[in-house]
DNA sequence: GGTAGACCTGG
DNA sequence: CAGGTCTAC
């Protein structure tokens, strides 16, 4: 298919999702219990296991991206981010998968979190393709006879049950959460144990069309420290970061963390 | 409301 | 020593 303004790569590559990977010049996933696989040509994408609609609304195509640069684009520092990482679009994650996911992500690294994201899938998703596995419901996981313990999540096994719990009962419900505004959605996924203020973000951010959350990791804390001299508790770096931003902060924020991670160290 | 310490596991 | 969060001052 024909795409906007997009670059594949940046956004695959951007620590947003946990599920994909490159290999033979494609990039393969499993997005919505399907085995995807993609390959960018200039501004054709050629598309493999699922539909043009499927993707669009996947990589967000929706978003004008030159229009959303206008907004964000508030001082030269980021002005020069954006030049280099022209293309890098947010994802639009499934809700249930993008929470069940990032509660893994504290205190690890993006490739420990995709291992554990995979042992989960394997252990009590379905097998889609060969050795390919859907991310698994609340039910898939509370009803698996395996041991959670052979995912090796560590600490994290128990908020991941205890979120996989919540969400069978109904305790943790997704309309609800979707209902919600942005304050609201975050209020309502702190009440999981496990979720945090920067959990609590990612999750708005990349599966509730929250583009004002800016979750701030280490990364966006550097970010902000050593271009904007603003330090201190999370609220206040995140507060600072929507405000200077403003509505699409988010997207703000991904541009900073893929740029942090490329210039390399601290 | 804000801050030390601990925390599974693995590179 | 790491994409944070919980618990206890």
């Amino acid at each position: 298919m024909k795409v906007p303004l997009f670059n594949l790569d940046y956004t695959l590559d951007s620590g947003q999702v946990f599920r994909w990977w490159k290999e033979d010049r494609w990039w393969h996933g499993v997005v919505d219990n399907q085995y995807i696989q993609l390959q960018q040509d200039g501004d054709y994408l050629r598309i493999r296991g699922t539909s043009e609609d499927t993707i669009a609304h996947y990589f967000r195509f929706d978003d004008n991206l030159e229009e959303i640069y206008a907004e964000i684009s508030k001082d030269e520092s980021i002005d020069s981010i954006i030049d280099n990482f022209r293309g890098l679009r947010l994802i639009r994650q499934d809700v249930w998968e993008c929470t069940a996911s990032y509660i893994l992500a504290t205190y690890s690294n993006v490739p420990r979190i995709k291992g554990m994201v995979d042992s989960v899938c394997r252990a009590y998703g379905r097998e889609i393709e060969d050795g390919i596995f859907s991310f698994p419901t609340p039910e898939e996981i509370l009803e698996g006879d395996v041991d959670i313990a052979c995912c090796r999540l560590g600490y994290r096994a128990d908020w991941f049950l205890g979120l996989a719990s919540m969400a069978y009962s109904g305790e943790f419900d997704i309309c609800e959460l979707t209902s919600r505004d942005y304050r609201g959605a975050i209020e309502y996924l702190k009440k999981v144990k496990g979720i945090g203020n920067k959990v609590a973000d990612c999750v708005a951010l990349f599966s509730l069309n929250h583009l004002q959350a800016c979750p701030v990791d280490v990364r966006i804390a550097r970010a902000m420290r050593d271009i904007y001299g603003i330090t201190g508790s999370y609220d206040k770096v995140a507060s600072y970061a929507r405000e200077h931003f403003g509505r699409f902060a988010g997207y703000a924020q991904e541009y900073l963390y893929i740029s942090e991670g490329r210039a390399g160290n601290r």
